[in-house]
DNA sequence: GACACTCGTCTACAAAGGTAGACGCTAGAC
DNA sequence: GTCTAGCGTCTACCTTTGTAGACGAGTGTC
């Protein structure tokens, strides 16, 4: 259960795609631009990863012009999602509240975002059907 | 910023560690036995994994009889956040809170835990100078 | 129309990770 | 005292990941 699959990405291929997600779509370029602000990657190993992450379906490119423009092919959410999920896996009943807590102080969220997060809380609290049993499940 | 150092855990080796953890300590035998119970790992491949947990600090021994006895050396609250951190460094403003939302409602955090993450939410709201500001940007 | 730029593709190679066999040592069984 | 089952160590090998050079094609320029 929960090792990595194929199609994960790795750590490298991480940083190319939240810079991807977080900017929405950039070319080539722009990639290779942000990238190396931050690394010392060469334009070469930049333009691999890029064409590593399209192959495992992260990413999707648009032509345009005599190049391309990168975009999200799954949704972030649904990536963070599956991050998140291995994370909890590797947490358990002793550890799981504690890391949370961590992620909520560190995540500077807003406060209307913080007001949401508290609203679910409750519910979650009030009818605890909604919470699945997190046990041994596959 | 944030790539994989090299004493993080793999992917193979976050499953070796976690059980070790959920156990507190356990002899490799035992070890070998939860692994092989959910995976198709031979006994050399789990005894690799364990030895390169005890390279990367991850793990402890205690000579126990003629084997080992496994635990954990590091805090695993400390393992945790460090991968949390990189997860959370990997959304942006606009994936955290829902990202963070669904790992809540994936915890199965009991109602006293709950609570807990609620006064800290509170406590975050109240004092946003407590919120590390993590950025004014777009 | 030739040139320099810029792109994407192909190929490569070293390092890390995943997986596992071989083997020597030791403790308990008889 | 010998045998055997179990344990840790050593070594190995293949795949994936990290990193990057070489190269041919398109494009804008003069």
């Amino acid at each position: 259960m929960s090792s990595r699959a194929p199609e994960d990405p790795t750590p490298a291929e991480w940083q190319v795609l939240s810079l991807v997600w977080k900017a929405g779509a950039l070319p080539t370029r722009e990639v290779i631009a942000a990238l190396q602000a931050d690394t010392d990657w060469s334009t070469s190993t930049i333009k691999t990863l890029l064409r590593r992450l399209v192959d495992k379906g992260h990413l999707k490119t648009k032509a345009v012009g005599n190049g391309f423009v990168y975009s999200a092919k799954r949704s972030p959410q649904s990536s963070l999602r599956r991050a998140g999920e291995a994370l909890l896996d590797r947490a358990n009943e002793a550890t799981v509240a504690p890391l949370l807590a961590h992620l909520v102080k560190r995540s500077g969220l807003r406060s209307d975002e913080l007001a949401e997060l508290r609203e679910l809380i409750d519910s979650l609290a009030e009818d605890p059907s909604a919470k699945p049993t997190q046990g041994e499940d596959a």
